[in-house]
DNA sequence: TTTAAATTGTGTAATAAATACACATTCTTT
DNA sequence: AAAGAATGTGTATTTATTACACAATTTAAA
């Protein structure tokens, strides 16, 4: 193995030049991917926990993670880790954040890759039957394995951010939607209350609902018309999302 | 060592289990950061580079990296890098994104942190006289060792998006600046040519610059007025940054 | 010393976007 | 048949964004 990776000789910083036993004995670090799962149910947020099996954190709830493989890039790794886990294979994800902390875990030092994802929750509602994992409403996450609460409130703070910018929402909800129902996702993930007609305003003068002459079933109430994004027209849209301004 | 880490045993999926010689073998990866260094001079924005000394590289430009040490935490080792080679501690420094490709690096698997920072040129301008430091043009940056060039580029939006939340740009210009020059650097930044009476307007109405009642000097025309930024007035301020869509 | 060149400093009108707000309608339940 | 609950709709006000022109100041050149 010749000269490689990162090394200071004397005083000269040379860039990504090291001895091979520098390599193994000091340099490598463990790598995992942590999965920050959303989904949306009972008009309410919530993210996928599992309970932790390790010493330090038994019980306590935990992020879904893995090492990432050898020969496996980290998106993959976390596309991995979300189909093993969910059967869900094409749906939005995305890197939030490393976080490196020398001592985040108990046992070794373990470099994690936070990614956040946005599902379905109708879609695999069948395989959480096993009660190491559980849904939990987003806003009663307190204590968490490992620095997994401050993972989960980096990604829910991006997710605020990101769903301003991009019409990620949709992930979350049924391909048959009111604007009912897309408002109280909106107001649960932003954490605040809406003008309903302002809403439905903005939603409407973006032009990406598609209406599909259908209206709800079994509500105590006048039922509201349904809709599906119109996914084509967004991806075919030179301005995109105008940005939502709450 | 007990049960660390993660292992799959058999169909069931746990969760941060597995042997020691799994660990070793196999699951760790080299760590390490590489810096986005960008500064502001002559009216352009800059990225400081290093000719790169890896074999299959030689003498291409990549970012500035280092292996993470074993008791370093990432935002330590990004900050050891930008001291190391601008001498500067005290400056703007936010990590963007974590590259992570199974053959990112000729040699080895080597996972790095992307890390962007913004200093002001003219703080450690008498460092760079090493040939192999060199601040370059951002818009002529093209070809670049490993995979830097897409670092660079994920650091540039990254930056151009940032920059209209937050007051960013303050940390490239000197402490006394004319509105001409905060113009020309977020043209800079923004790739974009902006409406001079618009942007002082919408500068003043955020009132957080200081007017020092001092006058440019050496320009060969009518000299402007020179300003500060109300660090401390924006530190108190309940709504902070007013956003800035150009 | 006069003139040309360059850039600063300033304000208003027009357009677009965000906000606040109320009532009739439809469906379910009792 | 009446009460409850949520849907569907429009306008007026305020705020932000954009487009745009001319006089004043300084330096450099004639």
């Amino acid at each position: 193995m010749e000269e490689l990776l990162a090394k200071k000789t004397g005083n000269k910083i040379k860039t990504f030049r090291t001895i091979q036993s520098e390599v193994e004995s000091n340099y490598h670090v463990a790598l995992s991917v942590d999965c920050v799962i959303f989904g949306f149910d009972e008009n309410k947020l919530k993210v996928l926990l599992i309970r932790s099996d390790i010493k330090n954190y038994e019980g306590q709830w935990s992020l879904l993670g893995d090492l990432v493989l050898p020969e496996e890039n980290l998106d993959k790794a976390a596309y991995r880790i979300l189909k093993e886990r969910t059967g869900l294979s094409d749906v939005f994800m995305e890197q939030v954040h490393t976080f490196g902390d020398v001592n985040r875990h108990p046992a070794s030092r373990v470099v994690t890759v936070a990614y956040c994802s946005l599902i379905n929750i109708q879609h695999h509602k069948l395989k959480i039957l096993d009660n190491e994992l559980h849904w939990h409403d987003v806003e009663s996450v307190t204590e968490m394995a490992f620095d997994h609460k401050k993972i989960f409130d980096t990604s829910l703070c991006q997710l605020q951010k990101r769903v301003k910018e991009h019409p990620l929402g949709f992930s979350l909800l049924p391909n048959k939607f009111s604007l009912r129902e897309l408002q109280n996702l909106y107001e649960a993930i932003l954490n605040t209350k809406l003008d309903r007609r302002n809403f439905r305003k903005k939603f409407f003068s973006m032009d990406f609902l598609i209406d599909l002459e259908e209206i709800e079933k079994d509500v105590p109430h006048r039922p509201g018309k349904l809709y599906k994004f119109d996914y084509a027209k967004f991806d075919r849209s030179p301005k995109k999302w105008a940005g939502i301004a709450f």
